[in-house]
DNA sequence: CTAATTTGTGATAATTCTATGAAATTGAAA
DNA sequence: TTTCAATTTCATAGAATTATCACAAATTAG
């Protein structure tokens, strides 16, 4: 899964510092701009994959910039500003905006908008929520497992370790990797932790023989044939 | 789950054909009119929860049935047209159309923004005034709750605290994000306060344990199963 | 078949996280 | 300003989870 990569182009820092939380706190990747020739130039730069873009800065307002993003890509864009007035949304969105968001905005909101404005240009995978597998259902968002309907409860490194291994079902797993991604790039404790957590994992899956031992390499997720 | 009912609006048999054979494909049920006026005739007949509607038709345009359809109804409409031009888009969007599409759309894109729409307006119709879960009733407009009929005070915090949780009921929610959603974009308290608020909500709200706490993670509501 | 290597397991220590009550602070109404 | 409820912060006990170790079991290679 690639980072969504999104291009914050506003001349108040405060208001660029907020949104990139927001968003980074949602998963996306930010980069800067203080005016519209910055942003421009870091388009050049760059490909990315949304724009939000003030309207109210000096020099040169967000419709001109607007304007000229779009003789340069088609990139979604997302206009700020703290005018409600109809006659800037209707001259925003001809200009080539694709939404638009009346200051102040609830973090909700933005974060909602945008989903839905990538989803529209389709450039948002749909990361599915629930996926069953087998006898197994997993619920991401309610952090739930089933097995047979049965409720199935998991310790948190227990459900990300399950999430990880059926992200990557069909792969072979080093513990070295489980580690890296379940545990963080920073733990350095002992590969016997994997097993450990595979062991209750298996437990709890109860038989179903959903992870392969691969010896010498690792595990493996699999719903085996029926 | 009931199917989900969609009007095809538009004068070329083809294409509403076309339209059908996708959406059937995608589990949709499919009614057909060929101009505006057998549309509205069969949207008084029957409800739907969705309009799918074309702009260019003989005797009255897309535009002009769609302003009709809105003062008879807030379902969801997606406009279809050959044409590409970003004036019929704000046009189109300012009658009252929820979504836009261009011929010729795949079917992937056609079925993708459905689902995004219906989406998005299921969370508008989200917004309802009341909701009960279980033994608990929350009137949003009358800012009051009830448990097992019993009138039970809320403070403010608390109030929100419970409606964005019960708006999300069925998700694990960090603590980050109900401070960030429930307090603000620009509080920048101690998570604490959280567990505070949580615990006087699980008390007022009696025994019932609607707020799971997920270790780890943050908090859950959901109605327990009977 | 035997030795070497890898994996599974259970117990326990260590760590992390949450619940809780009380104190401090804030804010609105009187 | 005073008062009082609401909100936030803080400290800490206790609960839940996790890491690690030692050894048993299993697998592979020679």
């Amino acid at each position: 899964m690639n980072p969504v990569n999104v291009l914050i182009i506003d001349d108040e820092e405060d208001m660029r510092n907020l949104v990139q939380m927001y968003l980074e706190n949602s998963g996306f990747h930010c980069v800067h701009a203080s005016d519209g020739a910055e942003g421009l130039k870091k388009m050049q730069e760059q490909d990315f994959d949304l724009v939000i873009l003030d309207i109210m800065m000096p020099f040169e307002d967000g419709f001109a910039v607007c304007s000229k993003i779009r003789t340069l890509s088609q990139v979604p864009i997302i206009l700020l500003s703290a005018k409600g007035e109809e006659w800037d949304k209707v001259r925003g969105l001809q200009l080539g905006g694709d939404d638009y968001i009346v200051k102040p905005f609830s973090p909700g909101e933005l974060v909602a908008r945008i989903h839905a404005l990538l989803r529209r240009t389709s450039v948002i995978k749909n990361e599915e929520d629930a996926i069953t597998l087998g006898k197994i259902n997993i619920d991401k968002k309610g952090r739930k497992v089933h097995v047979e309907g049965e409720n199935v409860p998991l310790t948190l490194k227990e459900f990300e370790l399950l999430v990880f291994l059926v992200e990557h079902r069909g792969q072979a797993l080093s513990r070295e990797q489980l580690l890296e991604f379940v545990w963080g790039m920073d733990y350095h404790g002992s590969l016997r932790t994997v097993d450990t957590h595979i062991k209750t994992l298996r437990m709890k899956l109860g038989t179903g023989d959903y992870i392969q031992t691969i010896w010498g390499v690792g595990y493996k997720f699999e719903v085996p044939a029926t």
